[in-house]
DNA sequence: ACATAATAGGTAGCTTGCTACATTTTATCA
DNA sequence: TGATAAAATGTAGCAAGCTACCTATTATGT
């Protein structure tokens, strides 16, 4: 009998992204906003557009959408980086940096809601299941620095 | 130390999704469409709308769409139900008949690569859990009929 | 029977994802 | 150095999800 995994995993999804908004409302951002703004919140440096594709596994034509609409909404500000003028920095304003706390909080609810009930066991096995499911499906789920070249 | 099961939940819907998308991409029809036509060639009646907007917990515009496109494509018909002009049922045309072997095989092959390497109690281990995760988040899991009228 | 509810579907307009192609800047190599 | 490759981003256009509002049809209740 067929399991129906796939879309189990479109409907958990979707819950995950509609709690994730509703929480988000009232701060003027939507579930995908609010995790780019997340992000952001804890870098050291100011990254660029590529840092988040890779961070989120998006290609850049999304990011650079996500981005924009953070911008016109006066969280966040892009500046050419006079160090690689290819690249644009982005900036947290005062605006962002407000709802951090809040948002930071809404994160963690949302992802301690999920697994509510679960053992610390059955949280493991969850995440390993998953992981293993990504890496079946040819995901690549860990952060690849790929900065070195060495065949230089 | 955060789980970040929001984040590999997204990963592998992708994956999942990107899958299906390739598989697909023979026929012409992208995942979304190949679930549909799926669905319908499972049905004895032709159904409507209103019964794939239940069985794939979706927004009539999003079905609209998905069934206008499938339309134009020429895998399906849709035509005004003459014992109640409000539904429009929804015929699978020959184009949807010939592919729907190999899109079964190809939606079923797919489900099994997410669990492959599972032994039988983690892959039933996998659905229990994302049957609570998905219940924590409040969605609706099971279908439910609600067909008959009792209470005339 | 007629006013009102509920139901099925249409349409507009948005976000977020994608691919494909173009542009600009930096890096590399002969 | 000067041509070419690689990298970062921009833009166009599409699919699929949503909300909000509208229309047409059927069901209900007095």
């Amino acid at each position: 009998m067929t399991r129906h995994y796939g879309h189990m995993l479109r409907i958990l999804h979707w819950c995950t992204d509609q709690s994730m908004t509703a929480a988000l409302e009232s701060m003027d951002l939507t579930a995908a906003q609010g995790h780019i703004m997340g992000y952001l919140a804890h870098q050291e440096k100011p990254p660029c557009s590529k840092d988040i594709e890779e961070e989120f596994q998006l290609t850049h034509p999304t990011v650079s959408g996500l981005l924009s609409r953070l911008e016109q909404k006066g969280f966040i500000q892009q500046c050419p980086d006079p160090e690689d003028r290819r690249r644009k920095q982005i900036y947290i304003l005062p605006k962002g940096q407000e709802c951090h706390e809040l948002m930071h909080r809404t994160i963690q609810a949302n992802e301690q809601r999920i697994v509510e009930g679960f053992t610390p066991e059955e949280q493991e096995q969850f995440a390993a299941l998953l992981q293993r499911a990504i890496t079946n499906m040819g995901g690549n789920p860990c952060r690849r620095r790929h900065k070195e070249e060495d065949t230089k």
